[in-house]
RNA sequence: GCGCCCGUAGCUCAGGUGGAUAGAGCAACUGCCUUCUAAGCAGUGGGCCAGGGGUUCGAGUCCCUUCGGGCGCACCA
């Protein structure tokens, strides 16, 4: 058997629908239950194992149906299952009428000849077909990146990795905001702490609005030292190009540079200066302007009538003003009275851009949770512009609180400013930082322990997983040293592994492909985090129970399959996850 | 005021489309290395799932409401 994209979990799900389905259309045509439609019903894996493998509900959704007891229904169904040649090896009904099967050898022997045959086992093509863009952390060009940024970098990468491996065709892509408002602000930042290199502080004072930050005044004193003072009796206007031509250039390698040190490689650096300058923002206003969902504002600037797109998306067309009256939700501005687009019409062509220029299936966006008053008009906006709001998927993340000593820490000690990636990566392991951001569901706020995430025993969990993975390679190479090879595929068979703890590990690793799709489906690579961590657990209880090296025969065998197959699971978390699969510790 | 997120053990958090006695880790206490990595395992204690209504065979999960906390409501991005 072939084991590419096989998903045990859900091999036995479906399979048990089917044959349920089947059995209680032969109950009716038998007479033992009556004629009816079909109720709708679950089939699900029971937290207790003594409940079956899978389990449904289906006699108790039928009660009403029927007009029968559920255990009554539950007896007519099972006398007409017919388990021969399937996964099941048993059947069992249970408390008020549950169905419970209970799945036979071949199926776990299956589970362990996918983990151990192929490398690749978890990967599935739940996904084929789609192409889905995912962007992510997409921080301004003109300063460090923040702690939101590390967290979206890491939950942006890993969402993309279980993307891909739910067999999605993903791109990884970073929007570089490199026009706008927020470059005129650097340019002008940067010219201010060039002049004042040479007039002084007091004659050229940096406004409160500009960028207050020394990496404006490194990069000021850089500009200088290549062109001296010739651009100080400039123009403004000439010198803040110049200085932004020098500055922003290093910013943007700046931040690959950083973002390439924490793992993160993206398929494509989108420039939004580039919609400019090819007339893709002007053209999306212009579809906007034909369609009338904008006009012209008598001051000439050119509003969108976000409200009625954005209703559907859940946001109140009107709002109340600070007095308690209401007002219509204002329109928004898509270019100002003077020509210069804002960033929403950007935004508007830069998701046109991903959606019908480049036919992505889905854009899923990582955005901070600040900026969720952006989702709907966004979405409303893809409607107005005659694509699909639902083309849009945004995931909003909470905030990050360092904490260290059990309290809150917002400066960094060096500098007395925002921790950055940076100041994060030189303190904690780019192991633990991935692992620790992806611990925690996006929408909820998550506490990073930074005394925890440096810690090198077992209280740290990325250490926890790391060391399940180093001790089964030891364990490995132990066996190597003592003569005993593994004997391949055809010698495992699970029949003999009949300590609860490998059964239970066998059912654990079974769930992996499942899982990787659920996390796909969620947005959520939280709950590979939190597997990897059940997967250790399981190997570790199955390690403490069970001895491999002095034991015999196909039973040494199959726990030899079984270490391999964690091995092979907690390996292919890791690495998708960039995290290090170290083989000694 | 309106909108979004959150409220589960002392602390940090899990709890598919409602399902069987609500689970981990940390902290506390007790055991397990002459045997494969003790960076590990086993066990004990600890809960009115924020409060109150409702929906039904059945609610931590769905609906309404109150109370707490976080974040937004710009011709900023």
């Amino acid at each position: 058997m072939d084991y590419q994209n096989y998903n045990p979990r859900l091999a036995a799900l479906t399979e048990a629908r089917t044959l349920l389905t089947d059995a209680v259309k032969a109950a009716m045509a038998e007479g033992t239950l009556p004629q009816a439609d079909l109720p709708d019903f679950i089939v699900e894996i029971p937290a207790d194992v003594k409940n079956g493998d899978v389990a449904s509900n289906l006699a108790m959704a039928g009660a009403r149906v029927f007009h029968k007891a559920p255990r009554q229904i539950a007896e007519a169904i099972t006398a007409k299952l017919d388990l021969n040649g399937t996964l099941f090896a048993g059947v069992d009904i249970a408390g008020p009428g549950f169905i419970n099967l209970f799945l036979g050898q071949d199926w776990f022997t299956s589970v362990l000849r996918a983990a151990c045959t192929n490398s690749e086992y978890g990967r599935t093509d739940a996904g084929a077909g789609k192409r889905y863009n995912v962007e992510f952390v997409s921080a301004n060009p003109t300063g460090p990146m923040h702690m939101g940024n590390a967290r979206g970098g890491a939950l942006g990468d890993c969402l993309a990795a279980c993307l891909d491996w739910a067999g999605y065709d993903v791109t990884r892509e970073f929007y570089i905001n490199d026009a706008g408002n927020q470059i005129e602000k650097f340019g002008k930042s940067l010219a201010i702490r060039y002049l004042q290199l040479y007039k002084g502080e007091e004659a050229c004072p940096l406004p409160a609005e500009c960028y207050q930050g020394a990496d404006i005044v490194q990069r000021a004193k850089e500009f200088a030292e290549v062109h001296g003072d010739a651009y100080v009796n400039a123009d403004f206007e000439e010198l803040k190009k110049a200085i932004v031509a020098d500055a922003l250039p290093k910013n943007i390698a700046g931040l690959q540079r950083d973002l390439g040190k924490y793992r993160i490689q993206y398929d494509v650096w989108f420039h939004e200066s580039d919609l400019h300058k090819s007339g893709a923002v002007q053209a999306v206003v212009d579809k906007l302007l034909e369609t009338g969902a904008c006009y012209k504002a008598e001051d000439g600037a050119i509003m969108y009538r976000s409200a009625q797109y954005a209703a559907k998306y859940g946001v109140a067309n009107k709002r109340k003003t600070e007095d308690g009256s209401e007002e219509e939700a204002k329109d928004e501005v898509l270019v100002r009275a003077n020509g210069i687009p804002t960033y929403f019409a950007a935004d508007i062509a830069y998701h046109y851009n991903k959606l019908a220029v480049r036919g992505f299936d889905k854009a899923i966006d990582v955005w901070g949770a600040d900026h969720h008053g952006h989702v709907a008009r966004m979405k409303g906006a893809m409607d107005a512009i005659g694509l699909h709001g639902e083309q849009l998927d945004v995931v909003l993340m909470q905030m990050v609180n360092l904490m260290r000593d059990g309290k809150p820490v917002r400066m960094s000690k060096r500098t007395g400013k925002a921790i950055t990636l940076t100041d994060l990566l030189d303190e904690v392991p780019i192991d633990s930082a991935r692992f620790f951001f992806n611990q925690r569901e996006s929408s909820s706020t998550l506490d990073f322990d930074l005394d925890l995430a440096v810690r090198n025993d077992s209280e740290n969990p990325v250490y926890y997983v790391q060391y399940a993975h180093a001790r089964i390679c030891s364990l490995l190479k132990k066996l190597e040293e003592q003569g005993v090879a593994f004997q391949g595929v055809d010698s495992i068979d699970a029949e003999v592994l009949t300590d609860p703890s490998e059964q239970a590990l066998i059912r654990l690793l079974a769930a992996f492909p499942a899982e990787i799709v659920a996390a796909a489906d969620k947005y959520d690579p939280a709950r590979i985090t939190r597997y990897c961590i059940d997967v250790a657990t399981a190997f570790h209880r199955f390690y403490n129970a069970c001895r491999i090296l002095d034991a015999e025969g196909a039973v040494q065998q199959n726990r030899i399959a079984l270490s391999l197959a964690v091995r092979g699971v907690i390996h292919n978390i890791l690495t998708m996850f960039k995290v290090t699969a170290p083989e000694s510790m």
